[in-house]
DNA sequence: GTGCAGTACCTTTTT
DNA sequence: GGTACTGCAC
């Protein structure tokens, strides 16, 4: 056995949080008390006393903190972890369902569907009922099916008992899933709610896969949903090596599912549950931490936590109140521009948070301006953009000419003449057949149901498509990719082009063969695992840890760090709390969690910015300050009131 | 069938 | 203030 010198390391609650590791486990860990420190060394512990890496499954809510576990836990060891499980629900999943879907019927070749593939699978299936969008709105009803995802719900649930029948919801879900089943997709919520649904089906599978991981241990569990509960259970369902960390005081995903009850019913769903609690924080001076209790202490909904720090008292938390948007980014961008060349921080200690993407522009211009260099998290990423959606297209019509998503996305991009009256009638096909976009097509090809000039382009199409085909079977697929886009006159169509976009475009385009080329020369898989990782990679996780630049994030994004200065901008009413969650109660708590998050980031400064007005979609409005500033003592606070 | 101009809607937060 | 979709002219 190895020596266990790092525990020496720990605080009381901490060492036992470490060394209980029989049993379930509710460790409640405020702001800064070391969670990650007792993660870490929980998984060491667990390897010393003989458990192999492959027993120990590890939840995280991002690939980043995924990936910085696993390296804190090596250094602790002295040893690469092969074999050990730890990712985030959704890769962990998607990694089980790759082994084990075939049990379910699913292809081994399907695909993941982001929210705006989604989107168009939804829209038609409200089409192919003939209603209309204004009487349900596609971006609500994926949003109602998503929730109902996450709370482990399948159509068949939201059937009137009245009548038997389904309600148009229902209808409209369930047809969605028959889309999706079409088009070998799956979206974000079946990755977990078909994992569940195989453990249910199949009791050899999920008895496998209990007896395989001894000890299951989660992060972030206040942001869990009903699924991930469920699949939780079901795993530890013999053995209860659930060791789950969390904060009520944190959890800001209620929007999207969480349930704050997993955490607060946590000790009556597991009876023989203990309970630790980690109050001590070793982040934040007192102020920061007197002025962040004071402020979540108006909340209602909680277990309630009593935060203590050693560190000193520290500087006062200063509230700038400026003009208007402009002259707020203007004052962020100065203080930052002063931070850097009197008080001697890096660019690296600075972050500005905000709650919405939208505000993150006006600040970036006078960073700018200022030359001061900064990295953005968030906004559109990277896998999203058109162009990168159309390359991962091309490269899967390529390997795969039955994936009709794909093959519908490129037929004529860039235009080769196959226009709308060609492709309605595909789908005219496809509808009267029942046959997905890439059969029909085929079959109308093979009919002779096009016009002689549509099949001598649909023929070029299918040609290049062949050629296409070659390349992605015998070439590495990042040297295929490139190809691809060279011969279809993707890249040729852009360079034409000659507008700064197109040159943008172009650029994201490198950038996406230089990851494909790293990944595939990390030898960390093929074409299958390199497009599984990037339709499951977040903005944060490509946060770099540089010290050269300027952070700016959402709130929501900055769970989980720290940075020795923290700026939070638009501290105003409407914007935080967010004019949408203003409404109710239980909203406005996540709201003021919210900025709790926020101010726990920050370890030794901490400033609040509000403008008086402030453009909404153009329009000017005044702004009163958010009501949270009035829930942090004055005694806190030095309050500096711009002209 | 393509490309442009006008407009509607937008922003909460995201795996 | 910006984007993405629609409708119209070539």
């Amino acid at each position: 056995m190895t020596s266990e010198d790092f525990l020496k390391n720990l605080n009381p609650p901490q060492l036992e949080a470490v060394m209980h590791t029989e049993g379930p486990l509710l460790i409640l860990a405020g702001a800064g008390s070391g969670k990650t420190r007792v993660l870490t060394h929980r998984i060491a512990h667990l390897m010393n006393r003989g458990m192999a890496p492959e027993q120990v499954l590890a939840v995280t809510f991002t690939n980043k903190a995924a990936g910085e576990m696993r390296e804190r836990v090596e250094r602790l060891l002295s040893v690469p972890l092969n074999g050990f499980w730890i990712s985030t629900f959704h890769s962990t999943c998607l990694r089980i369902l790759r082994r084990e879907g075939q049990n379910l019927g699913l292809p081994r070749d399907f695909i993941i569907l982001d929210e705006k593939d989604s989107l168009g699978l939804i829209r038609k299936a409200i089409a192919d009922f003939n209603l209309n969008e204004e009487a349900y709105p596609p971006k609500q009803i994926e949003y109602r099916i998503d929730r109902a995802k996450g709370d482990g719900k399948g159509p068949e649930e939201f059937i009137d008992p009245e009548f038997s029948a389904s309600t148009t919801f229902g209808k409209i879900y369930g047809h969605y899933q028959e889309l999706l089943r079409e088009a070998k997709g799956l979206d974000f919520g079946d990755l977990l709610i078909m994992t569940v649904e195989l453990f249910r089906k199949c009791p050899d599978v999920l008895t496998r896969y209990q007896s395989q991981f001894r000890h299951v241990l989660v992060d972030e569990y206040q942001d869990t949903n009903r699924v991930q509960y469920d699949f939780l259970r079901l795993l530890c369902r013999s053995h209860q090596n659930l060791c789950v960390v969390g904060d009520e005081d944190q959890s800001i995903y209620g929007w999207r599912g969480a349930d704050l009850r997993n955490i607060l019913d946590f000790e009556r769903d597991f009876p023989q549950a203990r309970v630790i609690r980690l109050e001590q924080n070793y982040r934040s001076t007192k102020r920061i931490i007197g002025a962040a209790s004071a402020l979540i202490a108006k909340n209602r909904l909680r277990k309630g936590k009593k935060l203590w720090t050693a560190r000193p008292e520290g500087h006062p938390i200063f509230s700038i109140s400026s003009r208007n948007e402009r002259y707020e980014a203007s004052a962020v961008a100065g203080l930052v521009e002063n931070l850097l060349s009197k008080d001697s921080f890096t660019a690296g200690d600075i972050a500005v948070f905000y709650r919405t993407n939208a505000q993150s522009r006006l600040i970036e211009d006078e960073l700018s301006r200022r030359r001061i260099a900064y990295q953005l998290v968030g906004g559109l990423r990277f896998y999203e953009r058109k162009e990168i959606k159309d390359a991962i297209a091309y490269l899967r019509a390529s390997l795969n000419p039955e994936d009709s998503l794909s093959l519908r996305r490129i037929i004529n991009v860039p235009a080769r003449g196959i226009g709308k009256s060609v492709i309605g009638k595909v789908e005219e096909i496809g509808s009267e057949r029942g046959l997905s976009f890439a059969t029909a097509l085929r079959a109308g090809r093979e009919e002779k149901l096009f016009s002689p000039a549509a099949e001598r382009k649909l023929d070029v199409f299918f040609q290049i498509l062949n050629k296409f085909h070659t390349y992605s079977v015998s070439e590495p697929f990042p040297e295929a990719l490139h190809r691809i886009l060279k011969e279809s006159g993707y890249l040729g169509a852009l360079e034409n082009e000659r507008t700064e976009e197109a040159r943008a475009r172009l650029e994201n385009l490198g950038e996406l063969i230089n990851a494909a080329r790293d990944f595939w020369e990390r030898g960390e898989g093929g074409i299958m695992e390199y497009l599984d990782q990037a339709a499951l990679v977040s903005d944060i996780d490509e946060l770099e840890g540089t010290s050269r630049t300027v952070k700016l994030l959402t709130l929501h994004n900055a769970k989980g760090l720290e940075f020795p200065v923290v700026i939070i901008a638009g501290l105003e009413d409407n914007l935080l709390p967010h004019l949408h969650s203003s409404h109710d109660e239980e909203e406005l708590e996540e709201e003021r969690r919210l900025f709790y998050v926020g101010m726990t980031r920050a370890k030794d400064r901490l400033f609040l910015f509000q403008a008086r007005e402030r453009r909404f979609f153009g329009v000017p409005s005044f702004s009163r300050p958010s009501r949270f500033l009035a829930d942090i003592p004055r005694e806190f606070v030095e309050v500096i009131v711009q002209p």
